[in-house]
DNA sequence: AGGGGGCGTTCGGGACAACCGTATGCTGAG
DNA sequence: CTCAGCATACGGTTGTCCCGAACGCCCCCT
């Protein structure tokens, strides 16, 4: 019987927890099944306790394996720290983000972490909504800003993975917008996996007919050259109204999507199916209990 | 080459680091020297890094090597924890103390510990000041409470161990006490590795002659009965003081020790010498690096 | 000067853990 | 009822952990 917990036995009990699966953990960590299944089950002797709730769809965390679950990041976090405080190498985090926000917050973000922390490499990565949620969850980032609404984070699609937190940061005001005297019917929107396309998807009706485009940049581009109008977010446009490059444009009553039925989710908000332009949150997720580890990241991200 | 710096290397390195020499280190942990010697050799690889200069009379840890030791504490109290939290294991802590501080201070720091923290467990160990140390050391006890003077741990006698830390939290006077109409010559003292006996040993004279005790509670009792007079600390005698069962006497000038060359230590303290009755540091020790496990366990005793 | 004791390390070998590939039993979907 | 996807049991290989014994080093003591 095992008397003491490796850190390695926790780097894979990590996998598993994330993944769900064995198998999926298996080709995160390049292992066989086996291997992984073999560790999973030498942790739960070693510790006496049972972690997981087999089932023939994947692996369920019970109630000391979610606790166990919280605590293993930090420890990892912890002994990864002490390694570098031993060899001197830096320290090397990668934050996520939605396209629009990479370029207009995360510079401001880089800047302040190079500041308080010159000894730490940041790399960025821009994906969309659900890609960002999933590699906050395996690791490929340590931390995500992204676009959401209501109190718990993926109320505005994907359902969350398990185990993030979040922290909102600000609120971005969503504004339909044309150019003056361009085309104001064609609804240019971004691919249904970005933020802002959900949030069109809750404030239009089906039917209202829509161009799709690659990403939310080029969206603005159409709009600016009359092409249509958009649903885009207030600091990638507030400059063009300010100039009169573009105006803000109201939806008729009727291209608006019905308030939802009672059995679905919360509402969006309160503006939700009026037509008026709904706020977003601007939102920072991580990993629970990685807070520790994180902690000046996300402080710089919050600034 | 090792990949990933696992707990148990870290728990037989701070065994070496403890012990100063592999021998050592191998005893405690029940291991041959062979053993121990491979896992320290398959850490230092893996980190890439020279923790210790092997000499012909132990290991001296390197700059490096103590940079891992301030922290792999911490990193092992942290996994500690961590199975704590998943075992639902009580958490069970040593406090050793002074025959006399453990009779006065430890029952309070007990009381408030089980108020603050319910699910702890507190072992008492009395040991006298050298044991008290290399117990603080050895991790056989996690944190003390002893008599000591001046700036740095060890000032009165016995030389620290390395990795020491400590706190000062209050201040015991020694008062010399004879029964009134008793004998008022006989210096009574505990054994040489006492506290108190060490602040003996730096106010009188060589000569004066003294009567050996077990202990420090036996000599207070002799006083009492008329035998002797003693050097004893304030919180031992001040009720006998007050009731008139004892006084405080003055040593002969030609009794006191002369002040020491240049060469030694420093001074006990201003009064050294002078055959003013000096005062001693309440001393808390404990392992540098474990602060934050100990945090609880330090703030109760300094209450 | 010479040997003894204490030190860390090396060496060969045994037990066990970490991997692999494969085979098996399970369950829900089609 | 088959099939896909899942976790796991089974043999086998590699590497880690541990041992006892032998070695080389240095200091100290005679």
């Amino acid at each position: 019987m095992l008397r003491r917990v490796e850190l390695r036995h926790l780097q894979v009990f990590v996998a598993v927890a994330r993944a769900g699966t064995v198998t999926g953990a298996a080709n995160v960590l390049e292992l066989a099944p086996a291997s992984v299944s073999e560790q999973v089950r030498r942790l739960e002797n070693g510790l006496g306790v049972t972690l997981f709730d087999r089932t023939p769809r994947g692996m369920r965390l019970t109630a000391p394996g979610k606790a166990l679950l919280e605590r293993a990041q930090g420890l990892l976090d912890h002994a990864d720290e002490v390694r570098r405080a031993v060899t001197g190498r830096r320290r090397r985090v990668t934050v996520g983000a939605l396209e629009m926000l990479a370029a207009t917050r995360l510079p401001g973000v880089v800047r302040r972490l190079a500041e308080r922390r010159p000894d730490l490499d940041v790399d960025v990565r821009t994906l969309n909504r659900g890609q960002l949620l999933a590699a906050v969850a395996d690791g490929g980032v340590d931390a995500a800003l992204l676009l959401d609404a209501g109190m718990r984070i993926g109320t505005l699609g994907f359902r969350p993975p398990d185990g993030l937190d979040f922290l909102d940061v600000g609120e971005v005001a969503l504004r339909l917008v044309a150019a003056p005297g361009g085309d104001a019917r064609t609804l240019l929107v971004s691919p249904p996996e970005c933020s802002i396309r959900m949030a069109v998807e809750r404030m239009f009706a089906a039917d209202v007919p829509r161009r799709e485009l690659t990403s939310i940049s080029t969206a603005r581009e159409w709009v600016r050259q009359g092409l249509g109008r958009s649903l885009l977010p207030d600091f990638a446009v507030d400059a063009d109204l300010d100039s009169g490059a573009l105006v803000t444009v109201a939806p008729a009553p009727e291209e608006c999507r019905a308030a939802q039925g009672a059995g679905g989710g919360k509402s969006l908000d309160a503006s939700e199916g009026t037509g008026r332009s709904p706020a977003l949150a601007l939102r920072m997720v991580w990993t629970r209990g990685r807070e520790a580890a994180l902690r000046d990241v996300l402080y710089a991200m919050s600034d």
